[in-house]
DNA sequence: AATGTTCATGAACACAGTGTTCAATAATCA
DNA sequence: TGATTATTGAACACTGTGTTCATGAACATT
């Protein structure tokens, strides 16, 4: 199969395409691959051609995303300020993209959403958050008491935690300041400082 | 349906022990009712009887946890000391009924999990959770600057974080120095104090 | 111990969704 | 244009769901 067929691109760009929708419709784990081709109007057999199952086909478009958070969070190096303040590009990149997405994000992180997907992202947000604090944390602070696989986790819950927040309220709230939470939670809780 | 009747507690009984061994097995979205009866040795429009699917049985079963929980956490009365510490009688409670249940929680905690389960924990956590901290957060803190619910969705995520990680590394860590660890990354994060 | 009530059983059923196969057709590439 | 490769749709076997119903067993009560 060559992915730079002008067909391949399509097919999968529809069958994309029509998850994305029907996750902010009905919910990933009520998606069934008939909803999938009918939205996309693609053949049964077609799906399979390209996609082992439903879940195949998401973690294909969650690395799509994933390439696209890596590009635009290269723009923002990870900071260390003098006052001990944190700067990350994955939050900002990640708060971004979820304002102009911001009905497939409700979807992802609301009632609605499945394992599956929360297993994806969060795999993606661990590998994207684990890159940067390699860099910031062994700068920043040798004096950390937590093992650094359980600080990963830390982070990436407590980002989780802000973006379900900041998409389930309808808060006017920038994303910078969406962005100042979570750092002031991950570095100094909510007494700490 | 008389709840009381041995017949039914015995039926209710053995429904709720096949699901929590087979979450253990197999994970809980891979379960199918089918499953549970047979393991249950309960005939099919028996379960039926008395649940409306696997969810309900589920939902039924966190309930019986939470009414334990709340029955050992209310040992603990939630205390803020001078230093600044708190001590929160949920977390203590959870992590020494997962220690005594170390097979169930490493199988709800790992990927093996699944969407609805998480759900109806994290609801748990989240009620039991915010009962103590209406009592705290008052007492303790006029000046916190997050609003309420972001509050307790941060408790709750870390805590999970922490009992996730507990579960997972199978690391020499006593329910005392887990409970610690979520206390202070709630309190000060990963820097503060 | 007898009785009326309630629960448990298992087989049968219609239904929805999955993943595969295959021969025919259409779009793409070079 | 011709060879290649993707797409199609119908048919198929399969797994699991949730319901129904007549029969049998366990229960509480007197």
């Amino acid at each position: 199969m060559n992915k730079n067929d002008r067909r391949v691109r399509r097919t999968r760009g529809m069958l994309q395409e029509a998850l994305l929708h029907l996750i902010v419709e009905k919910g990933y784990d009520d998606i069934t691959v008939q909803d999938i081709i009918d939205r996309a109007d693609v053949g049964r057999s077609t799906f399979y051609f390209h996609f082992m199952d439903k879940e195949d086909l998401l973690e294909w478009s969650i690395n799509q995303l994933r390439a696209y958070i890596e590009m635009q969070q290269k723009g923002v190096q990870p900071v260390v300020k003098n006052s001990g303040e944190i700067q990350l590009g994955t939050s900002m990149a990640m708060l971004d993209h979820a304002k102009d997405h911001k009905e497939l994000y409700q979807a992802v992180t609301g009632r609605q959403s499945g394992a599956v997907i929360l297993h994806y992202f969060k795999g993606m947000l661990r590998d994207l958050f684990e890159d940067e604090m390699g860099t910031v944390l062994t700068r920043a602070t040798p004096s950390l008491k937590i093992p650094h696989s359980l600080a990963v986790d830390f982070v990436v819950n407590t980002f989780w935690t802000v973006l379900t927040w900041w998409m389930d309220n309808d808060i006017p709230c920038s994303v910078a300041e969406a962005d100042k939470t979570f750092l002031q939670l991950v570095h100094s809780g909510m007494y700490g400082d």
